[in-house]
DNA sequence: ATGTTTCGACTACGGATGTAAACGTAATCG
DNA sequence: CGATTACGTTTACATCCGTAGTCGAAACAT
């Protein structure tokens, strides 16, 4: 489980997580416009998506209906876990002290911070 | 600049930057055991890495000594603020609100960011 | 001086990825 | 019914990556 999603690939789930229902190809190719991509390009990462079981599909008459088969968050948990193990030795504090000094955290993010501490401290 | 580099590379990167002065390609393998990798792998990773101008080699005599051209903070930073652009849509309090919930971090960690975050309010 | 070890450079090769065309079939238009 | 369209599936192909063998030259050992 949680396979290894790419780059491209991750385009087209964002545009599955960010739909409300189940999408059709076309309405994925339509949905990544910006990308550049052909409607071949879009049916080769569907279809990759699938095989990794990364999408679900249900089929509407002969085609069929993409959607999410895994939730955003959890991907995100995974490849930020991935990357605290990676560069962090998997503490996630220390990726915190590098986000103030090289992030250049913005006066909101400063306040959102301190908001987000003061709920941690209870 | 900031070329990408992989996550086979990075060990080889690693060993780079935790030693004081340049290591030969023999050495390298040596640092990095554990990973399993033949001499043969090791001199390919470090090729890759010159070419990419992430590392710097000197002569030795007949062989070369090699040491990072890149600083381990510049990478970790390249490869942090790709992240952030990818799952948090650049900004980085998100990023920091995630781990809050998803990584778990401990008393130590939020204390340390209690006290970060007081140093940034200046 | 010749055999052996040691380097870096070149070559190899399967799997993943980005990007897309071709194909077979079912549906729809006229 | 025949032509065109819309789909999913297969095939294609260049590049990157992980992993490593081979080769030619130089250094070293005896």
């Amino acid at each position: 489980m949680t396979e290894k999603i790419s780059e491209a690939e991750l385009v087209v789930m964002e545009a599955l997580w960010a739909a409300p229902a189940p999408l059709t190809a076309a309405d994925v190719a339509d949905q990544v416009t910006g990308q550049g991509w052909s409607q071949a390009t879009v049916k080769t990462l569907l279809g990759r998506l699938l095989a990794k079981g990364a999408v679900a599909h249900e089929e509407d008459g002969r085609r069929y209906l993409y959607r999410p088969a895994i939730a955003r968050a959890d991907h995100v948990a995974g490849d930020v876990g991935r990357l605290v193990d990676r560069l962090f030795g998997g503490r996630a504090a220390p990726l915190v002290a590098h986000l103030a000094e090289r992030q250049k955290l913005s006066a909101e993010d400063i306040a959102e911070l301190e908001a987000l501490v003061r709920e941690l401290k209870g």
